[in-house]
DNA sequence: GCATTAAGTCAACTCGCTTGACTTAATTAG
DNA sequence: CTAATTAAGTCAAGCGAGTTGACTTAATGC
């Protein structure tokens, strides 16, 4: 809300919020439940069946929602459930690593259509944008031969890097300080002619889970993201929380210890750049996941070791999130195999007591998510899906021209 | 949402929402900026002339602002500036401690009119109940006293005790085990007829910090509150955050290392209730703020030891907490002394480093709050009329009956 | 077969913001 | 000392979106 006027104030809103939330409101019951007819829909949010009938009447012939068959279902005239229509709107996540980069298209349901990956120049981000700009193309041009409607309904391209963002000039390595100068997003916008967002990984991995995986539907989960470094996305109440400069989640940089020997950075212990030091592997390696899988599957003693070093680290990072936030779950996602995943996850156990430690619970403490090495880009891409047709409280203020 | 359907969506809204949201804009424009005129308050919130018009004069005729004179401010007609009238609402706060309790009487715009505070039984909560409800009935009549107004304007009834809440059954001492067993709510709604709502100690604090302290119009901040336990209260997108079982910021269960002789709990080092055994202080003492004040002035070794101590840990919260959150300030409070809470917060310094670190800040990365006993008891009080007055996302949405 | 139950539609209504013209009242230019 | 300009605020008609209540459609159950 910076704004030129020294007023502090929310917008307010019109018919034109309502409506559009009510219509974010429709696509997200229909996301979460699968199909519904325009009672159940009254019903669950409290809306009344004309008002419904209306907004879905719009729906359909946005092309946003279908009708299927009738169903009886007892007495009763028999209800007529509309689903999303995953054409309904597409959207293109890339992902920019250390040393590669990765683009996908993804639908309204958050189905990967097109994906192309591409190595990627660590230290020159001006020919690195070139190469994010073709592949980006190539893409495009994939989802156009799978959707003719491709083009209009594209609602944006999100794009995930490493963070943390902003800070003061540092030439720390861990964190692509070439790339922190560049003006990545103006140039992305350009070229390409689509809104662009930006997010840390560990954030569009919590939107990836959030829309297709193990948070699908909870509204308070914390999702841990184990790459070359480490971080956190928070959804808190629904909504990924970024802090107050976008830099929320970022817990590679904690230190293990207030002072002294064990005053690390989380992220010297606990990421793949560990991993890869440790073992002394090469990251830039393109066989580099196999080795790693390998690795683990003959129970290499330095691989095991550092496994029970991260966990060591990370048993104490879960028990630090569970107390600060209160999540239903927390998430261990990696761009690790699955394999390792699972040995770090079970390594982690017994989890250290917290208040997560309670009566009745639905959900694991800690579960493995997605290691798909392709969620990231997955969750760049869900992040303008969800900006355009989620229930966010944004959603419903009038704007002044464009939003930010 | 949890609701009898197994249906989970969000409400829609409608007009009603729609002007329910842009009255609380108005109140928060007026609360964060002062006075304002109609046309001020028009581009502040994007609303029309016309529309702001007829809120304000609404909102007038419910007593909730009040026109002041006219100011000239160059060409054109003069302005007619509007304010808050303070006795437009009141709520009742109650601060609930291991030997203690508050109950104060506060407007709309935050001020305390009325307290009262009584010693409480530890261990039986139903005589403490009855003890808490004559409280609130003099602090109710004190009020009545000071407005006719008041009993019709009363929004609320806020609590605020240690939590955290709803845990397994557990007989730590930390935690007034008696007093979470017992329906204090439902006992409390009964015996006052006002709604009652519940939050931490930490989170009271943190709302008094957000309505009349240091967080006031900061929309993303974490209140440090070293009372008997310690705890965060988190203010994220300018709303309280509660965590998805009520428990988030209960930093005080937090383990300073994951393993081994240093994993002891935050609280058991950097508490009151660590300085009273550290000091071999009594608790109970009616003079013990006046006993902490003379040693800290004194300079008294085992109290500087202490403090050294104590900032040890906390230097270190902070850097987490910074590093998680990525807040725009962290506020430090506390029930004790200022002079202990501000010998704390130098003994903290210099910080350590974090993603806060950053080129441009405008708030301090660390700074005291308030340290009045009472501000818990505030807060709690602020909660409700936060709850009926600011734009809230869940104040736009349909309910089917009442609340949760 | 007829009563019952539930989905969905129709058409009139209402509420609250918007629109655009208008009034009021100040400052500034000539 | 007027006239032009600027800005606050009002008036009244308009409109969009959800609401209301009666109605239609189409099943099941007794």
């Amino acid at each position: 809300m910076d704004d030129i006027s020294p007023i502090r104030a929310k917008s307010g809103t019109n018919q034109e919020g309502t409506s559009a939330h009510n219509r974010r409101v429709m696509i997200e019951a229909l996301r979460l439940n699968g199909a519904l007819s325009r009672a159940d829909l009254a019903r669950a949010t409290q809306l009344t069946k004309q008002a419904v009938s209306n907004i879905i009447e719009d729906l359909e012939s946005d092309g946003l929602v279908v009708a299927l068959d009738a169903v009886r279902k007892g007495r009763g005239q028999p209800s007529t459930p509309y689903r999303l229509v995953p054409e309904g709107a597409f959207a293109i996540g890339l992902h920019i690593d250390r040393h590669l980069t990765r683009a996908v298209a993804v639908d309204l349901m958050g189905s990967v259509l097109a994906r192309a990956e591409a190595n990627l120049p660590f230290d020159e981000p001006s020919k690195g944008v070139e190469i994010i700009l073709k592949l980006i193309a190539g893409v495009r041009r994939d989802l156009a031969g799978i959707s003719a409607q491709s083009e209009k309904r594209l609602v944006g391209l999100g794009v995930a890097m490493p963070g943390p963002f902003g800070l003061k000039d540092s030439d720390d390595k861990w964190m692509m300080p070439a790339w922190q100068k560049f003006p990545l997003l103006e140039t992305l916008a350009k070229g390409t002619g689509l809104n662009v967002g930006l997010q840390n990984d560990a954030a569009a991995c919590a939107t990836a889970e959030r829309i297709v995986g193990a948070a699908h539907g909870v509204d308070h989960a914390v999702c841990l993201y184990v790459g070359y470094g480490i971080g956190a996305g928070l959804i808190l109440n629904g909504e990924l929380y970024s802090g107050g400069h976008g830099n929320a989640g970022e817990i590679g940089m904690a230190l293990l210890a207030p002072a002294g020997p064990g005053s690390t950075p989380l992220e010297h212990r606990a990421s793949l750049a560990s991993l890869y030091q440790h073992l002394d592997l090469n990251p830039a390696d393109s066989d580099i996941y196999e080795q790693m899988n390998a690795l683990v599957l003959a129970e290499d003693t330095k691989m095991m070791a550092w496994i029970d070093g991260a966990a060591h680290d990370l048993r104490w990072s879960v028990h630090l999130i569970e107390t600060i936030f209160d999540p239903k779950t927390v998430i261990l996602t990696s761009g690790a195999p699955e394999a390792l995943a699972r040995r770090l996850v079970e390594a982690m156990h017994p989890l250290l007591p917290s208040i997560a430690d309670r009566p009745a619970r639905n959900l694991p403490r800690l579960q493995v998510g997605t290691t798909d090495p392709w969620s990231i880009a997955l969750g760049a891409a869900a992040a303008p899906i969800s900006r355009a047709f989620d229930p966010l409280f944004s959603a419903i203020l009038k704007t002044r021209s464009a939003p930010a």
